[in-house]
RNA sequence: GCCCCAGUAGCCCAAUGGCAGAGGCAGGAGACUUAAAAUCUUCUCAGUGCAGGUUCGAGUCCUGUCUGGGGCACCA
């Protein structure tokens, strides 16, 4: 590459470019929004980064894909906010500081500071005025006031649950950040113990996270959705009572379970009790207690991945007691089993073994009856050990039989809610958000615990509670307790509401609570009334366009849509959903596999932005494929997006008339080119196809050059005209390239406040257009006729082709299908 | 087992139900050059995973099926 300078003549240099215009662009402040009502609002935003080190190919594409987005959309003409941010909680930098013996203070700053300077290099256009990061008390203050607001709705609460614990990082773990039985970051088998831990009541707001889903329908992708509406599981049925009879001391007492198949009633054999629960404890008799205790032992010790075995024998425990059928006054044998979940449902169930297969496998391994009660066609489950859960006509059930399995489940419910021992009921599959963690750098939990008064919340004019700045090193060690615990001067407090010796809570949330609001913060980030400017929340979101990585399909997103509907209900915003588009990039590959530093396929993105220039590098992420599929970055060609590059650049030379001469006296073949180029790249960034927007940009840079060596020459207008809506267009994937190139073509910086060119609709219309005659569906001829050729002008036509003649071969013809003026179908007799 | 997404040229990918190819990569040839690089010009390559169906016409819509990717899963 040549070390010329960009502007002018000379060779494509994008180094010399680079090093030109941040200067520029933040002098003129293009990048932030006028919020003076004078234009349209419109808000995109990047899921924010993690500082862990520098910029990674990760960030390179879905800060390319957004920043497309929110340049396209100043284009046109909107007022747009893309604001900029940190998520600087986190472990990493804990487990960083313990290394060095230092504050993880330090080594997040620092990686925020060389981000930042990757993201100004890499030119995203961002709002840097309104930067921000959750680890900061300005932010976490209202992190923590939101979280009062949680509790005082009952929202936020504590319980003793058996929890996921990480034995690696010594923490707990919600739900969603279990994957296979694992902790989501650092892989290790997640194990399960007793705690007393924060929870947000996200269960609470199931059905409203699944309906609103509606509204996402369409703008969000179909298998973000799937994976929540998974996620949440909502499943329909009934809560249906069974009285347990009295065993010798033990008095009776009813137990409710939920199934979603009251239709097979009939067909419950036996009555089974998640081993791991009081339940089981208050059911077993004495006789069987001894039994009970030695298989919840045994139950104890399976892990995790063990315990979910499809694989696995079937076993348990039988509690000397019986259940009774609601419906038909049956006695049902009560076991514990553990292939019952004590914290699905209600932690009970009523085994149908014909028509549920672990149900089956239970009946079989503990000769345990099997009654058919719903005729499926296929064999007696009894004989094959094939449950049949299909459709089918109810037998062997009284008053059902003869119904469909769906009327069996209507009627079964009406039959229970009469006789008043079951409801319909609903349940899902979501629990509710365990959000403390026993670990340093977070948010600390604005509780202060108090012997007289019991949980006391940090009063609001008493926030930030500021994690302590004088732990470093071994002191974050974790211990299984908070390493805040042992900074005593911070825990011991007073308490707010007597004012007796009290203590702070030690643990610190989850991180995904800090990011679940940071979106509106960006409406007004210096504000300092409350957690954010609700006049400016209205001003600008919901977020037009939300642009991550699908690994938080549910995660971030499902915690962020559960945060603002709280909010909603709280009156602090007037919408239900926070980002009414999402775009989901697809992941940076190399050689079919994700980069990890154990496979050592890892590329450094400074080393491509060095050797490529950062607008190659651009264009390639966003070229490659369509944005949510994944880039392999071994198929791609960063040097021939740099070649695309310099041949546009050089379009800027070779244009000889001078700036605002009238296209209107240019070549109409090329301006036709340049106009539809405009007008298809509009409908495709719509669409979000950017890759197809940057073919078009390419044909319109290959028609240009033709234009300028072989055609009209570069004085003629069209050229001109073409080349600016090169600069233009190419401005939204190659900042630096596309304004050295407006600049080159007389214009004043910046391109980004340039306009989007208006499209001239006349020169879309071609003036004679190739119709196809086809026989029969088969191309059979071509004709060139006038673009506003009527019908039957056509099909006469038509019907005049020799080819068409020769390929009906004397056959009739049954009907002529036209379409004017592209198509002529004939169909033969 | 249930659910979602995707299969088009050697590769990455285009194609409002209407001529399968827009663009790029790789490869071949030529021009310029003493030569090379760069640049410019040009060429080659598939009938759309498979089987049916709807239609005048299917890569596109429907059914089934295979393969790949992803989610949920002893969830009653």
């Amino acid at each position: 590459m040549s070390t010329q300078s960009g502007n002018g003549q000379g060779e494509y240099s994008f180094s010399a470019i680079e090093a030109k215009w941040p200067a520029v662009w933040e002098e003129l402040g293009v990048f932030t929004p006028a919020d003076d009502g004078s234009r349209e609002r419109r808000y995109v935003l990047d899921m924010f980064p993690y500082p862990s080190g520098d910029l990674h190919m990760g960030h390179a594409e879905a800060f390319a894909m957004g920043d497309v987005v929110a340049r396209y959309w100043r284009l046109k003409g909107y007022d747009v906010l893309h604001p900029i941010g940190w998520d600087s909680f986190g472990l990493p930098a804990e487990n960083a500081a313990i290394k060095r013996n230092a504050h993880p203070s330090e080594w997040t700053y620092a990686n925020i500071e060389t981000q930042a300077a990757s993201f100004k290099r890499y030119a995203i256009s961002a709002d840097w005025s309104r930067r921000l990061h959750t680890s900061d008390p300005e932010y976490y203050r209202w992190t923590q006031w939101l979280f009062l607001r949680f509790y005082e709705r009952g929202l936020a609460y504590r319980k003793n649950s058996p929890v996921n614990w990480c034995p690696k990082d010594l923490t707990v773990l919600a739900n969603e950040q279990v994957v296979n039985g694992a902790c989501e970051r650092c892989g290790t088998p997640v194990t399960k113990k007793s705690l007393n831990q924060w929870y947000f009541k996200i269960t609470d707001y199931a059905d409203r996270l699944l309906e609103d889903m509606d509204e996402l329908k369409g703008h969000w992708p179909e298998r973000v959705l799937a994976m929540q509406r998974n996620w949440i599981g909502r499943s329909e049925g009934a809560h249906v009572n069974f009285a347990i009879e009295a065993a010798g001391d033990l008095p009776a007492r009813d137990v409710t379970v939920f199934t979603t198949r009251p239709d097979t009633l009939y067909g419950a054999t036996f009555f089974v009790v998640a081993a791991d629960t009081h339940l089981a404890l208050d059911l077993v008799t004495a006789e069987q207690h001894d039994a009970l205790m030695d298989y919840r032992e045994k139950v104890k010790a399976l892990s995790d991945i063990e315990r979910q075995s499809t694989e696995r024998e079937k076993t348990g425990v039988f509690l000397g007691r019986y259940a009774v059928n609601p419906l038909n006054g049956e006695k049902l044998p009560v076991w514990a089993a553990d292939y019952v979940l004590a914290d699905y449902g209600t932690g009970a169930i009523m085994a149908v073994p014909a028509h549920d297969q672990r149900d089956l496998d239970f009946a079989r391994a503990f000769d345990l009856p099997v009654r058919t009660v719903l005729d499926t066609g296929e064999e007696d489950p009894s004989e094959t050990g094939v449950a049949t859960a299909g459709e089918g006509t109810l037998i062997n059930s009284d008053e059902l039989n003869g119904l469909s399995k769906a009327e069996g489940i209507a009627r079964a419910i009406e039959l229970v809610e009469a006789a008043g021992t079951g409801e319909h009921a609903v349940n899902f599959r979501l629990r509710d958000w365990l959000l403390s963690r026993q670990r340093f750098w977070g948010t600390p939990i604005p509780i202060i615990h108090c012997a007289e008064c019991g949980e006391v919340p940090v009063p609001d004019n008493q926030l930030p509670v500021t994690l302590p700045d004088d732990l470093r090193g071994e002191a974050l060690a974790p211990k299984g307790t908070s390493p805040l615990a042992s900074a005593a001067d911070w825990v011991n407090t007073s308490c707010p509401s007597c004012g007796r010796a009290a203590t702070r809570d030690t643990d610190t949330m989850d991180t995904f609570v800090d990011s679940s609001w940071y979106y509106l913060r960006f409406a007004s980030p210096q504000y300092t009334e409350g957690p954010f400017d609700t006049e400016a929340v209205d001003r600008w979101l919901p977020v037009a366009q939300y642009v991550g990585g699908v690994e938080h399909a549910i995660l971030h997103l499902l915690y962020s849509r559960f945060f603002t509907k709280v909010l909603k209900d709280l009156g602090l915003v007037n919408f239900d959903e926070p980002f009414t588009a999402l775009l989901n990039q697809g992941q940076v590959l190399n050689g079919g596999k994700a980069m990890s530093k154990s496979l050592g396929n890892g590329v450094d993105l400074g080393e491509q932005l060095d050797k490529f220039g950062v607008d190659a590098v651009r264009l390639t992420m966003v070229f490659a494929s369509p944005p949510e599929d994944d880039v392999d970055w071994a198929d791609v060609s960063p040097s021939g997006s740099a070649k695309f590059l310099a041949r546009a650049w050089r379009l800027g030379q070779d244009v000889a008339s001078p700036a605002g001469a009238d296209p209107a006296a240019g070549d109409r073949a090329l301006r036709s080119v340049t106009h539809r180029t405009i007008a298809d790249s509009q409908e495709l960034l719509e669409g979000r196809k950017f890759n197809v927007v940057i073919a078009r940009l390419m044909e319109l840079v290959n028609a240009t050059r033709k234009a300028i060596d072989s055609g009209v020459g570069g004085a003629d207008p069209a050229v001109r005209e073409a080349a600016e809506a090169v600069a233009i267009i190419l401005s939204l994937f190659a900042p630096y390239t596309a304004e050295d190139l407006w600049a080159a073509l007389g214009h004043e910086p910046s391109v980004a406040a340039a306009a989007w060119p208006a499209v001239e609709q006349d020169l879309l219309v071609q003036a004679t257009v190739t119709a196809v005659v086809q026989v029969q569906g088969k191309v059979r001829d071509r004709l060139e006729v006038p673009a506003d050729i009527s019908e039957e002008e056509l099909k006469a036509k038509a019907l005049e082709s020799e080819h068409v003649a020769r390929t009906l071969d004397g056959r009739g013809i049954r009907t002529v299908i036209v379409r004017a003026p592209k198509l002529v179908n004939v169909v033969p007799a």
